[in-house]
Formats: structure tokens, C-alpha cells, sequence
DNA sequence: AATTTCTTGTTAACATTTTAACAATATATG
DNA sequence: CATATATTGTTAAAATGTTAACAAGAAATT
């Protein structure tokens, strides 16, 4: 299979297939697209155009079959093999990621967490946390695939020798830092403060 | 002033500006549009074309005046008066804002973050942490304007309640719930799994 | 003084993403 | 049985975002 999804489609797919799996398919086993956009908040075309790039099709009156769908999806989206995840520096957020991943038997998984302080192992998760100094030596053992990044107080530059060194894929990057890595590792920047400026220029009456 | 510019163009403008102060303008006073695209990694057509937006123009052979420039893009994305922050959970990715804002002069500020700890007010961080069940009292006598969201386990409909009640103009959603508020309100949302699927999409060998 | 070189400002082309439009078609209804 | 209705699948159009191209013009060089 190739990678020809385009990129907003792709996120789209897995928002779609979270939304569907929060369906109890024994009620309603069969959604239409102006149903699922409205949960969504988009455009029901927008549906109908992405479900068609993945070749799936509905009932042209009961419409698209829910747990159908979502292998379907998986199907697409899916890597075969687990990913697994680090963070790097950590707190509600990534406590709330842990308990979206739990039993959801996806193929993502959160497998460490690296912090500051040392010894700060969290009992309402179910990954380990590390103190940044182990990075090295974890990134290797457990194969990590994905960084999120969110912690500005360290040495970055060591912090991403190692990162590359080890074979990471791909990284979310929270901070406003760049990332200074090969072109091989998949980054995508969330520059929050962008956002929020944006925010403010957009919601703010200037006159 | 009219909202005309898009919303690429204003993040990014966000971004040139966080990425000019940080030089010493004592050393350099001028910086061509492709020194700053290859800070931003970006193409230099795109600084070009989004300081047009702005009507800011550049000298034709020293480049663009760093101190003018930063001040020309504080006219046009800035509000005239502070807007004030509150985040709902809050970690790293908060304290690293935090620091961010500190000393920045920013048109953003945050005054206070909820929690659903009691009393745990971070000598780190320089805004107030309230338990969320403070949350209406707060919102209303601090006159907050934007929120950001990083918490899911709390009363959401009685939260988002305050919120709208409160008068708050624009919530940025780390959460993947979705949050069912007047249009008045801005809201951004970030899915965090969706990004960290698209990744593993994209970074996974499909074969 | 003429030529080369470089950079801005601007337009045009291109790419991607989003939305609209509508034919095809199956069910329901009169 | 004919008509109305509703929904998918698909194409076309619109909107947005990005990149290329290049004229105009200033400094440096020959």
C-alpha cells in the first residue's frame, strides 16, 4: 500500500474512526455522512470525498456501516507494527493522551516519559517516567519511535544526537525551538504561541 | 484596522517577529528576506509576499529593518489592549509558555491556571493556580479572554458554561472532546492523537 | 560609464484543500 | 406503476496557501 492519502485526510480519517469507535454499534450500526459531519463539524462532502480516496462504500440508503468503516480505516492508516512513544517533558496533556490510548487497542503506545526530577514515577500511568539524563540509553532498549516533545529546560542539542542516534522517526514538537535534524525525521511544529496570537488577532475587536 | 490578512499569514508574521527579537539588532540592524526564510525554514517568496501584506517594505540592497519590521508586525496582528490567558490543566508546555511571555512585552498574558489540585500554586510560574472548582469566581473578576485546554477530566458542560457565561472570546482545545459553544467564540482545535496518526502514517514503512 | 550582481516587490503559476453540484440509484409513497 | 425523496459517489469549481519568475533598481565592479 502507498502513501497517497493526502496529509489532512489522513488526520481526518483517524478523527473520524475515534468519533465512530465511541459509537455503540449495537444501537446504530449504519451512519450517513451528513451525520457523521455534523458530529465532526465539517462539510459532509468532505466525508464522502475522503471515504472515497479509501475506496469504501456505503449503502446508498442505510449508509456507511460503522465497524466496516473503522477496519477500513485502519486498513489505510494503520502501521502493522506498534509505534511506540516518548515524551519528553510531561503533564496533563500527556496524562490525557495515555487514558485516550488505554484499551483502545491502537496501534500507537505511550512507553516512557522523560522528566527533570528524578524518581518521578506516576502512579495514574502506565508508562515509565525517566529523568532526562536515561534518554540515551532508553531511546535505544525500547525502540522508540515518536518524541513529543513539550520540555524547553534542556540541552537540546545533546537531547537530539541521541534522538537521531537512535532511530526516532518522527517528532511533535510543542516548543518553539528548531529542530536541527536530518530530513529522514518527520518533525511537525506546533508553535503554540503562533497559535494563540493568532487567536488573539482573530478574536479581538481592533477598531 | 480590518482583519484582512490570512490566517497563514498571521501565525507566521507571530512567528518572524518571536524569531527577529531574539537577535541582537546591535550586531545586525537589517536581515534579508532569505536569512529569515532559512531561520524559519521556510521559502523566502513567503516572507516577501506576507511583509507585502503589511505593506513593509525593505531596503533594496540592507534588507528589512529588524526594529521596524517587529514593530510594523505588532501594528498589525497586535490588540490594542492586553489580552489575558487562563489555562485549564497545565504542565511543561505551560511553564514553557510561561517563560516565553516573561519579559516579552507580549499583548499576552497569563493570569491564572486551573487545577484539579487544591493549593497548588507553583512558585515556578508566575500567574495563580486556582483549584477548578474556583473557576466561575476567577474567569469573572480576572475578565479572562482566552483559554486553553488541556484537561478532560473535569465537568465539561459546567466548565465550558463558565466559560461562555464569563464572556471569554476564544478557546484553544487540546482535548478531543468537542466543545458545543456559541459561534461567537473562536475556537481552535488541536487533536493531538490525529496529529500523532497522521505521523505514524507518514513515518511507517507501508509494505 | 557600462556591466554585473543582488534584492525587493509583485504578479502569475502551481498545489492543496474545501465546498458545491449533480448524476445515478434505491427506497418509500401516493 | 409513477413520482417524490434521500443518499452516495464523483466531478467540477472555488478558496486558500505556496512557490516560481521576473521587472525594477541600487550598489559594486570592471
Amino acid at each position: 500500500m502507498e502513501k497517497n492519502l493526502p496529509p489532512a485526510t489522513v488526520e481526518r480519517l483517524s478523527n473520524y474512526r475515534r468519533k465512530l469507535k465511541g459509537i455503540n454499534t449495537e444501537e446504530t450500526a449504519y451512519i450517513h455522512s451528513h451525520q457523521l459531519a455534523h458530529l465532526m463539524r465539517i462539510n459532509p462532502a468532505h466525508i464522502r470525498r475522503d471515504l472515497m480516496l479509501i475506496n469504501f462504500s456505503g449503502d446508498i440508503h442505510k449508509g456507511y456501516n460503522i465497524e466496516n468503516l473503522i477496519a477500513k480505516i485502519g486498513e489505510n492508516i494503520d502501521c502493522i507494527r506498534k509505534q511506540k512513544l516518548a515524551f519528553i517533558g510531561i503533564g496533563d496533556l500527556g496524562r490525557a493522551l495515555a487514558s485516550e490510548f488505554k484499551n483502545k487497542d491502537s496501534k500507537l503506545e505511550i512507553v516512557a516519559a522523560f522528566r527533570l526530577e528524578e524518581n518521578l514515577n506516576d502512579e495514574s500511568v502506565d508508562f515509565k517516567c525517566y529523568p532526562i539524563s536515561k534518554i540515551k540509553q532508553v531511546l535505544k532498549k525500547e525502540e522508540i519511535d515518536i518524541i513529543v516533545l513539550t520540555l524547553t529546560k534542556i540541552n537540546l542539542k545533546e537531547v537530539l544526537k541521541n534522538i537521531v542516534d537512535s532511530g526516532v522517526k518522527g517528532i511533535l514538537n510543542f516548543t518553539s525551538a528548531h529542530l536541527d535534524v536530518p530530513d529522514e525525521i518527520y518533525v511537525e511544529n506546533y508553535d503554540m504561541i503562533g497559535k494563540l496570537e493568532k487567536l488573539s488577532y482573530f478574536t479581538s475587536c481592533k477598531d
